[in-house]
DNA sequence: CACGTGTGTCGTACGCTGTACGGAGCACGT
DNA sequence: ACGTGCTCCGTACAGCGTACGACACACGTG
């Protein structure tokens, strides 16, 4: 139709089938992304998206690597190999919020991409600054990303709207209350404000900032045994 | 038809429905869980199932209550606080491989029932006992269940035999070495090996220790200042 | 013993899903 | 002018969750 096009008679692109299915998938959760309504986003028949991936798990394999690919890992001028890793984690958390459906798909298939690649080069190369050998660095690293994937696929609540969120809350506190009374769960019932609300506030950074010490004391014990 | 039926004409009990559907659930997917599988398993029509449960959502989250119910927190006699919490973390590492589908279970709802209460009033205890405040204790808790869960969610590798496993392990290897030619990730390159396999090894113990050690450094020195 | 009544079971059907198959229409090389 | 091949998609099928209503049996009451 239009002048410059590329390839002929192709009404949509690649980039346009992936934006668009990504885009369903994050907000409207991965069940809401079916072919047919990917068909209608787009304004084709459903079977002509079979151009553009071999089945669903071939689209799914592909939203992944693209969310994935649009990570860009950070680097802050003049910080500490602490600084740096802990940046790098936060910005994953962050990448992984922005794309919630991106938890499950992790969870779900393997994701072997460009900029999961960089992400992890550019880790072990400040773990491997700081001291590590290379495999100490390797299983650094698969505890660090082991921990903000825990994190962020216990954060995302379902990704609803924030009131129902607190009143998801409410509830879970007095389940909660229940269990500590008819049992014997008095930390539980003390404190179940905070349980409810466990990941929402700036635990990330705690944690993440005692998994970065815990390593890093590590590699400097081990480094004055020698 | 026997006659120590404790309801008349209830053909199968409620507990042999759940067994069922987590057998069905942990040993080929969450997607062969299908009521109708599940009705063949038990030799009863579909319809007839939701007798025991209100809908299939429903009876996710009672699969998911049920499996995290079977958790027992375990107790090591004469051993400090960082020796409790690692083995209560490492045992709900095991009821999650034992399980495999309540990771996605837990990333996908919010599961409050009694086995996991139980399991949290014994680590907030612990943790209390080490000289956590109650927040910094829940803090603590939701890094180490996040840690545990990601750590697990990472590990699992769609539960194949261990050969496709090996094959799959081979096949990332490759596309690591792939990314390492075209671009520049020398440390991916030459620690593919040991990133492939970075989730099978005793990874979760390393990184579950460094991470308890931050913790205990942590509270430790904050009352020093004290 | 006869008879509503309630409860457990399930056959049928509807709208949804992913996708196999084959036909239609157009661009292009000869 | 005419195959040839590629893109697009209408139709169809099996399988999904589940609403609805019919059926059969156990039981309380007369």
């Amino acid at each position: 139709m239009a002048a410059g096009e590329l390839s002929v008679r192709t009404v949509v692109s690649t980039d346009d089938v992936l934006d668009s299915a990504l885009r369903i998938a994050d907000t409207e959760g991965l069940d809401a992304l079916t072919i047919r309504r990917l068909g209608a986003v787009l304004d084709v028949a459903p079977m002509t998206l079979y151009r553009y991936f071999d089945s669903k798990e071939d689209l799914l394999d592909q939203i992944a690597d693209r969310a994935v690919d649009r990570f860009e890992v950070p680097f802050i001028t003049s910080g500490d190999w602490k600084k740096q890793v802990a940046a790098i984690m936060t910005a994953f958390r962050q990448l992984l919020l922005e794309h919630p459906s991106l938890v499950l798909l992790l969870t779900t298939r393997r994701v072997v991409s460009v900029g999961i690649t960089r992400s992890i080069e550019a880790t072990l190369s400040h773990l491997q600054g700081a001291g590590f050998t290379g495999p100490e660095a390797v299983r650094a690293y698969a505890g660090l990303f082991a921990y903000v994937l825990g994190f962020v696929a216990f954060e995302i609540p379902r990704s609803g709207p924030p009131d129902a969120q607190a009143e998801n809350d409410r509830m879970v506190v007095n389940r909660l209350h229940d269990f500590a009374k008819t049992r014997q769960f008095p930390l539980v019932d003390s404190l179940a404000d905070e349980l409810a609300e466990m990941a929402h506030g700036d635990s990330f950074e705690y944690g993440l900032a005692r998994l970065i010490d815990g390593l890093g004391d590590h590699v400097e014990s081990a480094r004055a045994e020698k």
